[in-house]
DNA sequence: AGAATTAGTGTAAACGATTACATTAATTTT
DNA sequence: AAAATTAATGTAATCGTTTACACTAATTCT
């Protein structure tokens, strides 16, 4: 591999010219650049990253730190992600937690070391919590979830709102005995407990069950079997995500029960299967692309500028109604 | 920060020594590395892994290049791909090409220069067609689609096997009228085709059809609807990849026909929504895990030994035989 | 005991870029 | 035409590590 001396040697000149001819921003002769250029060409000279970000003491990538990459919601942001930061040159650590505390620890310390210019974070229950935080002074958008941290950005959706508007779209088509569960990993299934929770009481209802759980499919199956096993189950089911909406879907297939009619269905985020079930399933679609573009321009803003006072984003989720919540 | 040299100062010694006591296997007296080490701990420092990259030449980076993450079947490879290498230190650079040849020459370039230690590919249609080849020497698997090449390790299914099994259930349960779907933009599509034509030709059947369309929802969707509006429609739509299983299944369910008995559907990777749907989806599962581990490993194996002799890899996908292509 | 080896540590040179400062050449000002 | 300014380039330090080499002190060998 051909580095800067290299260049600076066919071209008769400093390494300290044809860093300038690079850099584009320094006064070079016409005539020198085109040397430069020319011995660039022909030695196929590609600038060596890692020596340019030791001198320049970060680097352009950025990390992106959620808790699984395979839960819908988080591929799409990832993947909105991922092109904002390809069109300002800069590329895209994956880092997936698993919601444990000790890989989320582990991976924000290899992002720090990287040198990477700034994190897309999810955080944890544990991190969201914990007073700890935001260590290091990296740029930092947290997403999806809240911490209560005076120094990074945030891009939230309106959690409580989202679910209370499901939930009375339940309640206004008639369904009065609604089970929620939630995932337990989160703030966000906090908060969309407190939504659905508000618009039960605004109607004077109380909840069939509420539940929190690890967001697996297999635990929204097991607990959806749970809940239909009783006599006199509840008529509608909430859920507060995507795997856990799939687990309930297949547990009331497998009891043979169908939806609508004796049990309603509905959750968040839009997915390939949400809208090719039979029926597709009525739910609060998440505006990931645009969360996820929102939370890299934060951040590009914050490396650029980063003493600027931090925003907090709260965006709208759109209520998709469809079959699996028609009127009883 | 601080850096190796604020620990050689608190621990009185040299740099050297400091590097030694981190790096582990040479030898330094037990009460000089224990020095270090509390000053390590008081300072709490974390070594430069932008500088050691530099000395070293090389980072604990991978490049993960595939088409789209968003597409199921990269998705789970990437999650898996993630968790080999976090177990071995590495990080994981996440890049989309779009199936552009442009994007993805880009990236490649990028990877080179950031520096990593390999790279795990799965390349646009272009490239792997075009001779230029893998250029610079960086460690390479190949996974899903074939690049004629005698420099890099290859994780692939049996995809000619794969669609000949799946188009034979058809033919056996009584489908003979079968339309094939099939992914242009990658080796994989094509040589499904050709699975699906030795298993018509061997019953001496003619297929109803065959398109090469963009492995998108969008595309499954029209084509199907253009399959299914003629008179004496196909009586079975065999699908390429999930993206075209989706839309073929959304034009089916548009055009009001029943699956199977109307019209029979079957492709590729296992999805959320594949057993989810009425009826579930018979297809092609590939083994998402095992492939993005088996990439990981081969590519380390490489990292330690560049001149071992390439590996290919050749998977066996397992048929799930559910209700979308029962017995007519 | 003297020679040869080994253990433990330090000094300084890399790795490949950027950039402050110095220097020279070219231009403008007086 | 000399002085002052500006443009163009070079020299060398720097970023934070690792490691070849040098050196001393301790150990083992003959």
């Amino acid at each position: 591999m051909s580095s800067i001396k290299d260049v600076a040697q066919k071209a008769k000149v400093s390494t300290a010219t044809v860093s300038r001819v690079l850099a584009n921003n320094a006064p070079v002769r016409p005539e020198t650049r085109e040397r430069v250029m020319k011995a660039i060409a022909e030695l196929d000279y590609r600038p060596n990253l890692i020596a340019r970000s030791l001198r320049a003491q970060k680097s352009a990538k950025i990390g992106l730190v959620v808790s699984d990459i395979r839960n819908p919601f988080f591929t799409a942001i990832g993947r909105a992600v991922e092109d904002a930061a390809y069109e300002q040159g800069y590329s895209v650590l994956m880092c997936n937690t698993d919601e444990n505390p000790e890989k989320e620890k582990m991976y924000l310390n290899i992002l720090h070391d990287e040198g990477v210019a700034g994190v897309i974070f999810s955080p944890t229950h544990k991190f969201s919590t914990s007073t700890q935080n935001l260590h290091s002074g990296i740029p930092t958008v947290i997403i999806d979830r809240i911490v209560k941290t005076d120094k990074a950005d945030m891009v939230l959706l309106d959690n409580v709102s989202a679910a209370h508007e499901l939930v009375s779209h339940l309640i206004e088509n008639g369904y009065h005995n609604i089970a929620g569960l939630f995932g337990n990993a989160s703030t966000t299934g906090k908060d969309r407990q407190r939504g659905f929770q508000k618009a039960l009481q605004e109607h004077d209802l109380k909840p069939a069950a509420v539940h929190f759980v690890e967001p697996r499919i297999k635990h929204g199956y097991n607990m959806t079997m749970e809940l239909l096993a009783q006599t006199g189950h509840p008529d509608a089911i909430f859920t507060s995500n995507s795997l856990l909406t799939a687990g309930a879907f297949q547990a009331i297939r497998d009891c043979g029960l169908t939806v609508p009619a004796e049990v309603a269905l509905v959750g968040f985020d839009e997915t390939t299967w949400g809208a090719l079930v039979n029926p597709p399933i009525t739910l609060i679609a998440q505006p990931t692309e645009e969360i996820g573009r929102t939370a890299t321009e934060l951040l590009f803003q914050r490396i650029k500028e980063p003493e600027r006072a931090p925003k907090t984003v709260i965006l709208k989720g759109q209520l998709l109604v469809r079959g699996s919540s028609t009127p009883r």
